[in-house]
DNA sequence: AACTTTATCAACCGCTCCAAT
DNA sequence: TATTGGAGCGGTTGATAAAGT
């Protein structure tokens, strides 16, 4: 007896997702949360698939999600992270938050792949290119070759224990210049200048971001909502939140929601 | 201006993981 | 312990925009 299919491939629709469907589904979550990804399109009167619903509200419409280009600080903290993780996008994004694991895919898929091979490393393994992987790696030879990346030594193997890793990493340091807000820029050092707080972002743990989304999801109580004044090309169009309402707040949660029609959110 | 190529990103697919039974 | 099914993850695709010729 083979497994059921998630949803009726007949019945449900694909392809982008129109206005009316994210009003449904937001004011679905909002007001109910989502108990079951499968149940929830028929609740909500979508025809969609619950991988598809979840994927949207993931990738989309969250409120704490933070839209437009990765800064440059977000962007070294990815290499960092792929090199000790490797292609563990969720993983990844669960050190960035606002960021989903699709965004920093792609991002470096598009972005980042070809800035490390163009600065001659090898993007899946760290190493520089032309190099055997074994070989020690030198980041002296890189340094006067990047442009906007720049490559921190790794200091002793990548260990990674039940997904903690172990106290050398946790000591490493990210360097470069930087294009990022000043308050980005303040957070990332800070994180990275206090060990302990580096070591306990490595760790399994839920981080702050997490927690606080957590703490946020019960209706979005006491939450903050900002427009990322960072976010440029067709995100543009879409609603930008994110929980610390930091970086210029001029467009709310609450401003989407009129653009539907604020009752239709429940509120 | 028209066409082609390249880049970007939202969304889908199929697989694995893991909790419940 | 084995089975089942929901959730989540990573790879890939396709549509669209932007850049180049």
């Amino acid at each position: 007896m083979g497994r059921q299919p998630c949803c009726d491939k007949l019945v449900v629709k694909k392809g982008p997702w129109t206005a009316e469907e994210d009003k449904k589904l937001i004011n679905f979550i909002l007001t109910n949360g989502h108990c079951c990804w499968r149940a929830l399109p028929k609740l909500a009167g979508l025809r969609r698939c619950g991988k598809s619903c979840r994927l949207r509200w993931t990738n989309y419409l969250r409120p704490d999600l933070k839209r437009g280009l990765l800064s440059h600080d977000e962007e070294q903290l990815v290499i960092d992270l792929h090199a000790h993780l490797g292609n563990k996008w969720s993983k990844i994004a669960s050190r960035l938050p606002g960021r989903t694991d699709n965004e920093i895919k792609n991002h470096w898929n598009t972005r980042i792949k070809k800035k490390l091979v163009k600065m001659g490393i090898d993007p899946m393994t760290h190493q520089p290119l032309n190099q055997e992987p074994n070989n020690t790696y030198n980041p002296q030879n890189l340094s006067s070759t990047s442009d906007d990346i720049s490559m921190k030594p790794r200091s002793g193997s990548t260990k990674e224990t039940n997904g903690t890793l172990t106290e050398d990493e946790s000591s490493s340091t990210v360097t470069g210049q930087n294009n990022s807000t000043d308050s980005e820029n303040h957070l990332l050092s800070n994180i990275y200048n206090d060990e302990e707080l580096f070591s306990h972002l490595w760790s399994d743990e839920t981080t702050t971001a997490e927690a606080s989304w957590s703490d946020s999801n019960d209706g979005f109580g006491g939450t903050l909502y900002h427009h990322d004044n960072n976010m440029s090309g067709a995100g543009a169009d879409f609603p930008i939140w994110s929980p610390e309402g930091i970086n210029g707040n001029d467009w709310t949660f609450l401003d989407y929601c009129q653009d539907f029609g604020v009752h239709d959110f429940g509120f």
